[in-house]
RNA sequence: GGAGAGAUGGCAGAGCGGUUGAAUGCGGCGGUCUUGAAAACCGCUGGCCCUUCACGGGGCUCGUGGGUUCGAAUCCCACUCUCUCCUCCA
């Protein structure tokens, strides 16, 4: 959520970013209409108030309270009128006002580029080189199917388009990848974490997945009237995990981890990906979330994206570093790297983790805070999120980049002693070197 | 699923319906003392919002939301959460 405060003394500010993201900037006066009306009601309301309890407090004093407040009461009584009537429109106007703030994306950064959509993203980095096949490489769900590694059908079967099976050597390459994410993250620094799968409306609310984004979410009724949501992204959990809480700064920075399945509908994303892992309404995740001050959030997004570059150079994966344009730049984010790395089937780098820099949106929806030291003020966390890897599309990647001639697969080196074994033959069994 | 207990400031723990935004202890910050530290002693120490250049002034806040009252942490109602016992269970 946005500070009112920014829009009340930078409101050329806001204009400008929402305005590089595409949007429409008429919230702006709206809003500041509305917040001048509600402060001047609430002036009038609070004056209303000091006079009343001044009476109150008159009464207390008194010798004889009984006949203080007789006397009082048609005073007191004529107050209580003109604050019920002054009021009546402050909930009305604070509804409205949070309603409108809490539409608004992020303020972007000022060092990313312009453009209002992914063919406007920079590309900052690049390593590695796709690898040459002396044959005609093959997409990972024909490799895969063959193999006995993958089975789509199966999971169509089970519960319809977008589920995967992973069997065999399959599923357990997606097992030593999760150990070997893992691994890496506890060096870097991130406290493991094993949360919820399913969390509440304010959880969604507070990270800012709600309300825009409901129709990507699965829900579930709760015990009580809040609606339960399966995670779209342990980002969630993760990043509410101090929500309320006003932390010290030696505490900061706070990095966690947490291995999850995420489900996502992916409404509005028909016919796109529609074959393979790539893109699955279930799929695994780990995830590397960091509470931070604001004074090094954006060289932490730095640390954070080399964290999960570190894993891909790790793997032998050939992959790019994107800086996402003000336009592709997600609704919680103030500035986005995507790593992208190299699919043969596809013939072209795709999205494998997203990190971003949320400043103080998410922090501010969630109330965590804080502070410099002992005595000062409690001020936002900027939260800062990335994938540190999708499983899936890591899998599909050492599938497809590993291919060899005869259809079996290498696994990269790093990975061996993860999975007990460094190469898949085309039978499907596994060989150790 | 059944029965009971509770929710107060960073923590622990008081609180006859009326200067109680809240005793006391611990912790934290500042000071005295000390070569330094500890101990001892003194002072300060929640959050949110409005207003003010500032000093300051004001409102809200004792799980949440209502109600009674001139006045509620204290009384009433509803809800949420936590804990204990029984039951069930991976």
């Amino acid at each position: 959520m946005l500070n009112l405060e920014v829009l009340r003394r930078e409101p050329g500010r806001v204009r400008t970013a929402s305005r590089r993201r595409g949007i429409s900037t008429e919230f702006v006066d709206r809003v500041l209409a509305l917040d001048g009306e509600h402060r001047s009601l609430l002036t009038a309301v609070e004056q209303l108030k000091a006079q009343k309890n001044a009476l109150s407090a008159e009464i207390s004093k008194a010798a004889d309270k009984k006949a203080k407040a007789a006397e009082l009461r048609p005073r007191i009584a004529e107050l209580d009128a003109s604050i019920g009537s002054a009021g009546s429109g402050i909930p009305r106007l604070e509804e409205a006002i949070s309603t409108a703030l809490a539409e608004v994306p992020n303020l972007v950064d000022p060092s990313i580029p312009d453009g209002s959509d992914e063919t406007a993203n920079r590309e900052v980095r690049r390593w590695g080189s796709p690898p040459q096949f002396a044959f005609a490489p093959k997409p990972h769900w024909e490799l895969g199917e063959a193999l006995g590694i993958f089975d789509f059908e199966r999971a169509a079967k089970l519960s319809g388009a977008r589920f995967s099976i992973l069997r065999g050597a399959g599923a357990r390459l997606s097992r030593a990848l999760a150990q070997f994410f893992l691994d890496r993250a506890a060096r870097n620094g991130y406290t493991e974490i094993n949360p919820p799968l399913l969390v509440s409306e304010t959880t969604m609310w507070s990270t800012g997945q709600l309300s825009k984004f409901s129709d990507q979410m699965y829900a579930f009724e709760g015990d009580g009237d809040e609606k339960l949501y399966l995670i779209p992204t342990a980002e969630v959990p993760l990043t509410s995990l101090h929500r309320d809480e006003i932390l010290a700064a030696e505490q900061l920075p706070l990095q966690y981890t947490a291995y999850t399945p995420c489900f996502r509908k992916e409404a509005g994303a028909a016919g796109k990906d529609t074959r393979g892992l790539f893109r699955q309404h279930q799929f695994e995740k780990v995830e590397l979330v960091w509470l931070t001050t604001p004074a090094r959030s954006f060289d932490d997004l730095e640390t954070l994206t080399s964290h999960a570059s570190g894993l891909l150079q790790e793997l032998g994966l050939a992959h790019r570093t994107m800086l996402l344009a003000a336009g592709d730049t997600g609704f919680n984010s103030a500035k986005t790297y995507d790593l992208e790395v190299w699919v043969p089937s596809f013939g072209r780098y795709r999205e494998i983790s997203s990190c971003s820099n949320c400043t103080d949106f998410q922090a501010r929806r969630s109330a965590i805070r804080f502070r410099q030291d002992a005595t000062a003020k409690p001020e936002f966390v900027h939260t800062l999120n990335g994938s540190g890897l999708s499983l899936g599309r890591t899998l599909l990647a050492i599938v497809e980049n590993g291919q060899r001639a005869d259809g079996g697969i290498s696994i990269p080196d790093v990975l061996q002693p993860f999975a007990g074994f460094a190469s898949i033959e085309p039978d499907g069994s596994v060989r150790s070197r």
